[in-house]
DNA sequence: TAGACCTTGTGAAGAAAAGCACAAAGTCGA
DNA sequence: TCGACTTTGTGCTTTTCTTCACAAGGTCTA
């Protein structure tokens, strides 16, 4: 099996080229990386009221161009209405048709550590078709808890009980990390969101993004240090 | 002041441009955005004892073709060596400074639930020059926990007791987090990391990046349809 | 019904990032 | 010392993403 390594978390190569077959377009990967932030926006317009919303006023709320925001929704097909502006319910059906938050997507989460405890207490996920269906630890003192009404098991039991899982979560040491995924991609699973500071190697047929809070730190800090050495230099010269 | 948006988490504009005046080279946000991970790689390369390292290895420990590592690298200067690679430790120390991470960065994290507590357990903050010396809550039964070693406070002590805070991490629900933005903007906080699920608004000099849970599950979940069509088409077809 | 007035959708241009391919510059063994 | 061999650094090409700017197409008022 070919085997392709997921470092970073936004893979610039993420392209989504659907079916020739398809009349859909394209949709590119930094298009689809922003129709989640679009799609929030337009939920609370939708819970404040509003029926309709133009191109500026999403763009100006969920911080893009409104042409760039223009560009995105027209790979969706064309939903806005000229010289009005977009349906604000009918362009929720239609992100999330496209984002596939229709479907049922059950989810694991390996390592009930804190991390794992919270994202299991985090109320965000259930919603959008995300349902966490199974809690997994290894350490026999955590096994048998009960976190947010699931067991905790270990993962050779969460995964019997569990035939069918679409996401698995990591959130154990890095150095377990590798192992578990190996099992998640072996019992099936094919997306997986990793908490944990590795580079996993999965098969191509495998989607891993990575969230990592050192990264976002290190990025913070060496824009925080450009900012500090031009005051500086402003200062002296 | 003029007030920037920030929602998504790895804005595509931000190119690094070191002033005029400084021989160093323009950093492109692209590469900033992978030295991290470059970094990350060379500590455990050298833990395990490398003294040396090739592109090609570094690149595939990474998951990155070889070409574009040094390209990055290139533009931290030249440091490697023809015909045999780059030395580890020095790549690391150039990395570092690069990244800032010879300096020290006070930490705050504002919202002591489950992620703040979580954040506040994770040992990787504590490398790498990132020191947590705050914890606020709002919460009267929270405030005077004492999490990790350090006291949780009412952000308004928090910020009195520590006159510079170089980072904030915001970890409140969304509803809190634009007017907590606005009081550690206002406290000379310019770097800030957000869990909520909200776009903040912020001067142009401060630097926000957003951790968000549901996006990245969104994106695994467009994909993962995606792949589902595939399979269905092929099996029709 | 007509014409003023909006806002979309998009072609084209521009900018940024990725990838290729190879000359340059070093090592190392004999 | 020399020549075979290795790996870097980078100019150039290709691809992807963003931004511009305006015609097209629709609303709304009178
Ligand atoms: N906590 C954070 O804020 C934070 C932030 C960034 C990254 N991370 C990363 O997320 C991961 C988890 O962090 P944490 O703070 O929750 O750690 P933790 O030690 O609290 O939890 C890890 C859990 O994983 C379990 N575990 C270990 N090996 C296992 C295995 N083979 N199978 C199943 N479960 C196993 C442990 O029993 C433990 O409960 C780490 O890799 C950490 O680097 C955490
Ligand atoms: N927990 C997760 O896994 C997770 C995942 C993704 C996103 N998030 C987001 O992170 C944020 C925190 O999540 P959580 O699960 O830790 O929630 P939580 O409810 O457990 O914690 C929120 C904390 O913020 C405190 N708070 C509220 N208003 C405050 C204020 N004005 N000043 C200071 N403190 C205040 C509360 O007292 C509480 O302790 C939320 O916005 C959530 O959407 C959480």
């Amino acid at each position: 099996m070919p085997r392709g390594l997921h470092l970073l978390a936004s893979s610039r190569r993420d392209r989504c080229r659907l079916l020739p077959q398809s009349n859909k377009r394209v949709v590119p990967g930094a298009t689809v990386g922003r129709l989640p932030a679009y799609l929030q926006a337009l939920t609370e317009l939708s819970e404040a009221g509003s029926r309709r919303v133009a191109s500026d006023e999403l763009a100006s709320v969920t911080g893009v161009r409104s042409a760039q925001l223009r560009k995105d929704l027209s790979y969706l097909g064309t939903y806005g209405v000229r010289g009005v502006g977009y349906d604000v319910s009918q362009l929720i059906d239609e992100i999330t048709a496209e984002l596939g938050l229709t479907q049922d997507w059950p989810v694991i989460i390996v390592g009930m550590g804190n991390m794992g405890r919270a994202l299991a207490a985090y109320g965000g996920f259930g919603q959008r078709g995300f349902r966490i269906v199974a809690l997994a630890d290894d350490d026999p003192s955590i096994v048998g808890d009960v976190v947010q009404g699931l067991p905790v098991c270990r993962l050779a039991d969460s995964l019997a009980a569990n035939e069918r899982l679409a996401i698995g979560v990591i959130t154990t040491p890095a150095d377990q990390a590798q192992q578990i995924a190996d099992r998640l991609v072996e019992h099936g699973v094919q997306s997986i969101l990793n908490f944990a500071a590795i580079a996993l190697r999965v098969p191509d047929n495998v989607d891993v993004r990575r969230v990592d809070l050192s990264t976002e730190l290190q990025i913070l800090a060496f824009h925080a240090q450009r900012r500090d050495m031009a005051k500086g230099r402003e200062g002296v010269g």
